[in-house]
DNA sequence: AATGAATGAGCGTTCATTCAT
DNA sequence: GATGAATGAACGCTCATTCAT
């Protein structure tokens, strides 16, 4: 089954992604040299012999849990984009607001993502970066649309969107569902934080909503 | 001698030194997992079974590597609030350049620092957790005492601080030295970035210089 | 059906056969314990699971594709006797030919039941052993009948049946179907060579039809 | 150590060589593939993690183990020939006597040798056939020689002496040390076995000396 | 101050085999 | 008849660590 038929067992689809689940959490709690297959194993209930009929090897596992993740991150972003009206400032901030929620309530997937790239081999590290280079790219075209169309004050757009994503990435650092700001609330304060550097004067003072 | 006398030789010394700079190229380029010890030995030229007589074990040079990188970001801060005028936007800038510039100067350091920071044991973690807290506190206090002073728009501290450090950051990722802006450049443009979104208006608008 | 009824439905029959041949070129190719049983299904077109269908386990397997090789040669053997003259020297020449094309035309049976001999275990080792040492021992009284009849000299029988069959064997090594020698030519002259050294002198010179 | 620096201690190289008898007999027994490296430790005492210490791969013990066999059988043959008379059919003798007593007294070696050669990469196994190659190209030369001198019938050198040495080697096959008779007098009968069917007429009976 | 030698534990992976369907 | 799914056992190999010298 290695080579993975067009045609899965409906079984086959769900121990394949309860399987990614379980590696997710493992690569999180351990890092992936850190984490075993027999570990991974145990949490989906399978002998670590029986993973190999999923996945030929383990680094191919990390390379599906990375695609999954950079592809939720990437669909919730062009998914807000969809939804969001038609100006520079509410795209931008559509785009960033899926940013740090997924951050925030994705945390095993953001930090694995970002931390495990490393060890996968070239070959399949090209995917995901690719996935991860389309995500900038569309920040970039946002900002520089913002720019153009005389919303936002003329910045570098590389250097301020690195600077942005790095930024609302960091509640991945922090956050936890059970502290006193909601993801909606954080992501509200990221946001002002950001535009009212971008946005042209007459600002507000910005505060936290309490 | 693995009770680490007081005294140690000069020539004992330099070799802990020297195992530590093999050790953070090793962490850097396999991460702290996939680097072995006979790894570390063959760049300073040791037998892996002499680090152990400089070091207790492959854990503990981890935590000196991530005490030295976490105290010298340190102490660079410290020397340049010394050197730094009185005012707090002065204060707050000088911080931030020294956090760059560490960021983008010493990109092996900062990553393992950032990276590893997972795998040491909870009483080791510590130790280096409590550097990087009274990093933070610092530049907490820094920013309290614009705001106080009227100098910053009233921000949520701990959220903004968090936010500026993880934006400034960003250049560990892409900062090449060969590449076409200078550190200075970048530092004066990421300060620029965020202190005219905490700083009160008449804004300029925010360029890179040609 | 691991009982191995009686009965076998004719498409059972020509699986296994199906089976043996798929796990000679196996063996031949990678040796038995390098063999895997998905290999051997592939080359059927089976699951390795459908393998036991028809098999008990893989070392059954070696025994039968062993006991063919042995069948098949102790058969030849037989019938080139059947239908060889009456002499000793015309009954000899004829078992020593079937020999010789035997390891020249089935060089995979024959390497296969040379090699993998050892990896049976002993009770179904005995059953291919049992067949080589008729086989040996037909040779046997062959030489004896002709010394007996004063066709051929007196020489040791048990040593000289061994040494002629593994010299003859010997083609099995280096026979290529596309070399300049033809099989027949090369039974002609191995014969040739070792019957003008058992036979009464007034030897012809020994050379290789061109 | 897997440099194998020109300096090693009496101690590695007596170990080493421990450890490639262990491997042969582990061979021997198993076969390449069904012998394990636990197994081999076990016979040097070792743990099997310290063999690789000295070698660094199963592969590389089995290609000592096949260059060391085949170096003898090499060397035996050439001081066999430098201690013999001028005569091509006293050269080719000693050189047979010697290939008989080796595959007598070597069993492990000749059959290891033999049998797992193909399980050896391509470019271990060179160094292990352009020994064989040598050894078959000097028993070519003798009997062309000899030929040439008119001491032997002319005979196809190749097939001869291929014919020659399959006879001989098969000794490996039965041969017991605490059998009826010894090497010697089995290479004996073997030489005049081959030796008569080579040279001109004039034959005495060929039998084994009771 | 340094290392050669050794090891226990563990890892990723393979494979013959089983069994419910 | 056939297979998808699963596994226990084992294998080659690595590595941090130890210790006598």
């Amino acid at each position: 089954m290695h080579s993975y038929p067009a045609k899965l067992t409906e079984h086959a689809v769900e121990t394949r992604q309860a399987i990614l689940d379980a590696a997710l959490d493992a690569f999180f709690e351990h890092g992936y040299q850190g984490a075993t297959m027999r570990d991974i194993g145990r949490r989906v209930g399978l002998n670590s012999a029986s993973l190999y009929y999923y996945f030929p090897s383990k680094e191919a596992i990390l390379h599906h849990v990375m695609l999954r993740a950079m592809q939720e991150l990437l669909h919730g972003a062009q998914q807000a984009l969809a939804q969001a009206g038609h100006s520079p400032l509410e795209r931008l901030q559509a785009v960033l607001r899926t940013h740090i929620t997924f951050h925030g309530s994705r945390r095993k997937e953001a930090i694995v993502g970002e931390m495990e790239l490393r060890v996968l081999p070239p070959h399949l590290r090209q995917d995901v970066v690719a996935l991860r280079d389309r995500y900038e790219r569309m920040l970039r075209e946002l900002l520089a649309q913002g720019i153009a169309a005389g919303a936002f004050r003329p910045v570098d757009v590389a250097l301020t969107v690195r600077a942005m994503i790095w930024a609302c990435s960091s509640v991945v650092q922090w956050y936890r569902p059970d502290g006193p700001l909601s993801l909606s609330t954080i992501a509200d304060y990221y946001i002002r934080l950001w535009t009212t550097g971008l946005l042209a004067p007459e600002l507000p003072p910005i505060q936290l909503p309490e």
